[in-house]
DNA sequence: CCGGACCGTGAGGTAGCCTCAACAACCGGA
DNA sequence: TCCGGTTGTTGAGGCTACCTCACGGTCCGG
């Protein structure tokens, strides 16, 4: 058994931030194809996930302020990814909704994250995965 | 058993996201009494780990362009944590040192990262943070 | 019906990157 | 010794992705 020592946790640390960057690059890379950045791919499924997403929720869902969801959902709607329409129910909002287009491209990119993380994955055994599921969890609880 | 579906790896790879933007905004807030972003911090390790650091290094450490690392050094000397002299080898060349105020910065700022380390993994066991530890250098490699 | 809260966005600012070009200094032949 | 190609740093200028503040509509509780 080798003893703990203050210095561990920090090599810990590290390492889950050093896997982190490396994938969050993986997925760049990954992403290019569309020109779509690993935020505005977020975007994307947040809009695309639900039916109407406003641009206050769509901030809250992006943890960006107010004025930012803006830029991104115009950044999006240049794409053709999402339109905006007026809500209905308020004629203050604007609600945004996933284009066709949108939610082809969603599912591509879904597909192409699903088959990146295979990927990084494939190194682990099913039970490794499983552990490291667990571990990451309890972290983020 | 439970079966192993193709969303199964997204879902880990997008815990291992999670918990590192918890974590990096966690070491944010904590470096805040020091006004510094985990990016000069990191920067100041890199100084203060050799001695005599030329900006080119600099660069290649931060994964930066060397301009970048220009502006790196600057913002760091501007709060006197580290300073300039010529390379007495290369007259081309620049290297950085910490000063006596940046070395005492990292010193504290690296006990702080072991308190903040510490504080993320102590809902783990030791034998769960070896597991971590280990499951996260596979994905490294 | 009205004062305060809320929604999206224009205007303007900042941080942290980048490329390109300039200039000095280095170095390996001819 | 000299010279062309390479290297180290930085000024100039630009981009992206954020931010705050202010404004004009709109909603809603008393």
């Amino acid at each position: 058994m080798a003893a703990h020592s203050r210095d561990d946790d920090a090599a810990v640390v590290d390492l889950l931030m050093r896997a982190a960057r490396t994938q969050r690059r993986r997925w760049l890379d990954a992403l290019a194809p569309w020109d779509l950045t690993p935020h505005h791919a977020r975007a994307l499924r947040a809009v695309a996930g639900r039916d109407g997403t406003r641009l206050s929720d769509l901030a809250e869902a992006l943890r960006i302020a107010p004025r930012s969801a803006t830029e991104v959902a115009d950044a999006l709607q240049a794409r053709g990814l999402v339109e905006r329409t007026p809500d209905p129910a308020d004629r203050r909002a604007v609600v945004l909704r996933a284009t066709e287009e949108g939610l082809r491209v969603r599912a591509e990119v879904d597909a192409a994250r699903a088959a990146d993380s295979r990927e990084l994955l494939a190194r682990l055994s099913p039970d490794d995965r499983a552990q490291l599921a667990r571990l990451l969890r309890a972290l983020t609880d």
